[in-house]
DNA sequence: TAGGCCATCTGGTCCT
DNA sequence: AGGACCAGATGGCCTA
């Protein structure tokens, strides 16, 4: 894509040579109004072409060799005018978009194991903490270890910055009654307790020493509630924070803990290569209760789950809906 | 002050 | 034709 944009410098150049410019930079200033928003050099650029445009067709009356393909039209005032209008529509429309993307991002950020309303992560750090939590989550799935200690705390950290590798770390220090106070309260475990506090800091080999967080904490941090009921029978239905709508949609598509990472040889994901989603997990329900999974290390919580749902069918699907309902905006 | 992050504007491309 | 999506450019804000 060739630059489409005039420099300052080379704008300063056109507007002191070319007073056709001067009314042109006026309308600019009318679109920043109407727009509220500043005013770019991109019109002024594309104005600029069509004054080349408009010297062109100066230079064929003077015998000079055509230009070849089509004749660039004048720029009129009700070209103008058009061009203003449709390019004020388009910046609405692109702020809307972007707006939408961000909000999708935010709730992204809710459901990370570390959310914090006045310390948020960047977003090129919550799409990879996401990654990287999904990657984990599914590794104690298909393990059936408990989402707890270095190991886990690694795969979470896995490519992050070392603010963010601390923030998470900082996090899953606390057990989940501290999760719960941030829920209900909107209390910020990060900066209040874990890092600003303490400040901890999280290194990669060589961890401090344990307690962290375990499953219980970063399935009762996850929205919706089902998740608090799940890992908690006493969370009833009047525990339901309100921060969240309940997610209603179809538990669609579901994960495959073996289908859904390239894994590179050190076993972390790896991105570059695609993966597919597979689906051979008929939809289940989570509202009926029958007993529970054998599979389960002994320290996992209990999950009262049907029985007909297997070992590999169940949380991870849970965390498919889950982010299904982020991205289903 | 440099660098990171972000919001916005913009033109190009693809799709309906 | 118009909208969605994308990537480049730009300037503002913040922090080390």
């Amino acid at each position: 894509m060739t630059k489409p944009y005039a420099k300052p410098k080379e704008m300063a150049e056109l507007i002191s040579s070319q007073p056709w410019i001067d009314e042109a930079l006026s309308s600019q200033d009318e679109m920043k109004e109407e727009d509220g928003q500043q005013a770019s050099y991109g019109l002024l650029a594309g104005m600029n072409e069509d004054h080349d445009s408009i010297e062109e067709e100066e230079e064929e009356d003077g015998g000079k060799p055509k230009r070849r393909g089509p004749k660039k039209k004048k720029m009129t005032k009700a070209r103008l005018e058009r061009f203003r209008a449709r390019r004020v529509k388009a910046n609405a429309r692109e702020r809307t978009r972007m707006h939408g993307l961000n909000d999708a991002l935010d709730n992204l950020r809710r459901v990370m194991p570390c959310y914090s309303k006045t310390q948020k992560l960047s977003k090129i750090e919550t799409l990879r903490l996401a990654r990287n939590y999904i990657w984990a989550l599914s590794e104690v799935l298909e393990s059936g270890q408990t989402a707890e200690g270095k190991g886990f705390v690694d795969m979470l950290c896995k490519g992050l910055s070392q603010p963010t590798s601390n923030l998470v770390a900082g996090c899953l220090q606390l057990g989940p009654q501290s999760l719960f106070m941030e829920k209900h309260e909107e209390k910020n475990p990060v900066s209040d307790s874990a890092v600003s506090s303490h400040s901890f800091s999280y290194q990669s080999p060589g961890l401090p020493s344990p307690p962290y967080g375990n499953m219980e904490t970063h399935l009762v941090h996850l929205k919706p509630p089902t998740f608090k009921s799940l890992v908690d029978p006493s969370f009833s239905n009047h525990h339901q924070d309100c921060t969240s709508p309940p997610y209603e949609g179809p538990l669609t598509p579901p994960l495959s803990i073996s289908g859904n990472f390239s894994l590179k040889q050190d076993g972390s994901p790896d991105l570059e290569k695609p993966y597919s989603f597979m689906t051979h997990y008929p939809p289940v329900s989570l509202g009926s209760s029958h007993g529970h999974n054998s599979h389960f290390s002994t320290t996992m919580p209990r999950y009262d789950i049907p029985v007909d749902m297997t070992y590999d069918s169940y949380p991870h699907h849970v965390v498919a809906a889950q982010l299904n309902a982020i991205f289903s905006e």
